[in-house]
DNA sequence: ACAAAAGTGTTTCTCCTACACCCATGT
DNA sequence: ACATGGGTGTAGGAGAAACACTTTTGT
């Protein structure tokens, strides 16, 4: 008899979030906060950032809330990963959460507030967590890697404009393995979800990259597209 | 304020069945079976199958449970769908529902119980439902007609043993479009999930087709398989 | 001038599509 | 014999991968 009397299921929101940082062999690393466990079960243990959902709260406001509280940003995406609710996760009560995912920006996400309760590290190297949610960290990466293949989300880690140089390097980050510059460009233009802004970056030892803009708004059918994701404008 | 009081918000499961039923065109047509509301709010209205969640139950064993419930029949495949919890989804309280969908096979499924608070409906046309749950029905069958494409779970809908004609009327009426049968043998063959029996299928006025069994021990990396989904032996 | 990355051109390979054609059975 | 679907062969096209080559900047 694993719980106590008949205390309720609890309704948790926690939130995977992605940044990127700059790795050690020229290629960035994916990076996740982390926030210690203030109270038992697991005190002092690092979890995922998340709480219990309030009444009249929506499920990605509350994901959306918590990831504020945490690194004091707004997520540039936001989609909802899965539902966690083993009778067992947590020891004392029964805990069903509703896991998020979000990308932020990687430059916003530099300057992030950390603290003696909330921590970055490399995502792919967690230390042990609080409950399942080592498990929970490795399917939101999985998620990560198979979407940046097969959708344009990769452009949530940049700013609002960006070279096919940058755009290829979170990419390359994401999926550990280089690209070729010269069919990366091809491909992404041939999307045609990226605007030239008319504009290029000066200052480099080379000739200077066009800048672009990622469009929304662009040539796709509304068949093909994911109806729960929630693109985020930057705040 | 749309809640009453302190009322905690509750945690339902809920399943979209999904299995196939010969069509008009000579092509097979998804059927899902509707539970009527026999409580306030909402009475009478056709709904999808589900319940609260019990303190002590694995949320996919309470999908699995009222699936059989209201079918009578043991899921060939389940998985968790999405997790629904808009604070107005629910008229009274506030309702978060875990929603799994699931597939059972088709001759099977003909032989399934219905009764005056069962009805099983056309996936493509349904009446108007309780809550959400209409646009949750589109969700599940836009999941399976996009997963259907880029996995093997067609074969759910079949007996243990298929011929290659029966597995491509499963694939065409999920698409819904016709399928050349000489591409089809030889995508389903390089998969590698397809097993010879050694037996034919007798009795039709052409040349008998070979049997084949679905493997799923096969070829695949680990690398690329999903994390949660579930594939369940036929009970 | 030269290094370095931006950007273009081109060949090759692989996979998918379309469709012609032969095979084995029941009537 | 012949109709019907099972099953094989093959040519053509679209797109991905590999890589040579030209362009434009800072030093």
């Amino acid at each position: 008899m694993p719980h106590q009397l008949d205390a309720p299921t609890r309704l948790a929101v926690s939130t995977v979030i992605f940044t990127l940082r700059p790795g050690a062999a020229g290629r960035a690393v994916l990076w996740t906060p982390l926030v210690r466990r203030t109270r038992e079960p697991q005190l002092g243990l690092w979890a995922l950032p998340g709480g219990w959902l309030p009444v009249n709260e929506e499920l990605e406001v509350a994901a959306a809330r918590t990831l504020r509280a945490t690194t004091g940003l707004a997520p540039k995406y936001l989609e909802q990963l899965y539902t966690f609710g083993e009778v067992n996760r947590s020891p004392d009560a029964r805990v069903v959460s509703v896991v998020y995912w979000a990308l932020v920006q990687s430059d916003e996400a530099a300057r992030a507030a950390a603290g003696p309760n909330v921590r970055w590290v490399p995502a792919d190297t967690l230390p042990g967590l609080a409950f399942d949610h080592n498990r929970i960290v490795e399917y939101a990466l999985w998620r990560l890697r198979t979407k940046v293949e097969y959708t344009e989300i990769a452009h949530a880690f940049l700013g609002g404009t960006f070279t096919l140089a940058e755009l290829r390097e979170v990419y390359e980050a994401v999926l550990q393995r280089s690209l070729d510059p010269a069919n990366f460009r091809r491909t992404m233009i041939a999307s045609g979800r990226l605007r030239e802004t008319g504009e290029f970056q000066a200052g480099a030892a080379h000739r200077p990259p066009k800048l672009y803009r990622y469009d929304p708004s662009a040539t796709r059918t509304a068949d093909d597209r994911e109806p729960f994701q929630s693109e985020r404008p930057a705040s």
